[in-house]
DNA sequence: CGAACAATTGATCCTCATCAAACCTTGTGG
DNA sequence: CCACAAGGTTTGATGAGGATCAATTGTTCG
């Protein structure tokens, strides 16, 4: 049960790639299946791999001495993590990369990119312009952090989330799902505040909120207090 | 008056290049001079040009809508700024770029990079690892605010500048030139604060504090509180 | 049904931001 | 060369915004 090569071409860094390319890349590559919770790498491991989601969700996230954890990104379908240990030789991965439910991914050798790259500018391209939607991203979230207040973070975090992945249901609402936990990794703060501030948005009828699950009847008004216009 | 094409080497996305492709970068660029305070270019604004500092120094931030300000970085002599512009074509630059002090850099056409990127490979390699780091610097800064207290961002800013800028006085100091506000941005915090924070560490000599000084008088101690080992 | 896990809610505390006022330092022009 | 202005710094007082802790209630699933 392998993956059909030209499916790969829906992963960005991939999209300009030639048929034989991705060929390539999938003959050089190997299928993991990791369960919910099991991690694909740790950070600080050498990052001989990266990898492309096929299957499943995955979490970027950061860990610092005392164990708390920041979210870094959420990982979808045919996205493509761990490209970073790519660029440097010897790198190590500046993430751990945790399964949020059953996943399969292509681990291809960070040093097979490496070279495909010497030869393919478009592949080199593709990739910095991911690179560069990431630090804006970054950039954009610290931003935030240093200044803004916690119920624009949290609306903001979930219009981000919204946007990646286009999660709709009937009659245009949105859902997510998604732990309070996981929620608050993401916009830098407790559990026990996005409870609250979630139970707050429920009152007023902006969202619908249950377990791991958060229903966005409101997206307009989402945006109001994203934008710091609702205080 | 202008610029040796071979100094350029030392701009790191530059190391690799031929003495010829860093001349045909010199006669694509034209000299900018600006004064303190000036900006080179205000977010938002197209991403025509990327710069290369010659003399002086600069800092790129962002302000949220309602003007408060991060400090993302600050540019030092032969470093590259205004880069992710080249990637995309039509980008506009994510932060602002101003003026510490009086300084002069080397303006250099944005589509010119993407050309030349095309057909040498070192070029975007080179640029990729730069990248990276940015990466890996701002998805640190990021959990760093999100986890830690206050003193231990601060310890952590002082630490990353005297590395970026080498700074050393006489018998292994480190003195750094940047006032209260400055060093508040990169931190994440506000003026009052760090001021706080560096009386404290004058009292037990940590640190001597000036108008717009900062010297570490015991690095080791400064990275024991940023390594949150000290409280 | 019960165990495990997620969410809620109240009570409390603590870190910092904010505001205000005074104090230093540096450079300028009379 | 002094006085003054402008900008940087310090310090205290105050309070808000969340983190943390603890206890309870919901939900899911074997």
């Amino acid at each position: 049960m392998s993956i059909d090569p030209l499916q790969l071409r829906r992963v960005s860094v991939f999209q300009n790639a030639t048929d034989d390319d991705l060929k390539l890349f999938t003959r050089n590559s190997i299928e993991r299946s990791i369960e919910e919770n099991e991690f694909f790498f740790f950070q600080g491991d050498p990052a001989v791999y990266f990898y492309v989601l096929i299957s499943g969700r995955a979490k970027l996230m950061q860990m610092n001495p005392t164990g708390q954890q920041v979210n870094l990104r959420t990982v979808n379908e045919w996205q493509m993590f761990g490209a970073l240990g790519a660029i440097r030789e010897n790198a190590t991965y500046p993430a751990s990369a945790q399964a949020l439910e059953h996943s399969t991914a292509l681990a291809i050798k960070s040093s097979f990119l490496h070279d495909m790259m010497q030869s393919r500018p478009y592949l080199s391209f593709d990739l910095m312009k991911l690179m560069t939607s990431y630090i804006q991203e970054m950039q954009e979230r610290y931003r935030e952090l240093a200044t803004e207040k916690v119920e624009r973070r949290i609306a903001h975090a979930l219009l981000r989330l919204v946007s990646q992945m286009g999660a709709k249901t009937l009659e245009g609402n949105l859902e997510l799902n998604f732990t309070r936990q996981e929620l608050a990794e993401m916009s830098g703060t407790t559990q026990y505040t996005v409870s609250r501030v979630l139970s707050e948005w429920e009152k007023n009828g902006l969202v619908e909120a249950g377990r791991e699950r958060v229903l966005i009847r409101k997206p307009h008004e989402v945006v109001r207090i994203s934008d710091g216009l609702d205080p």
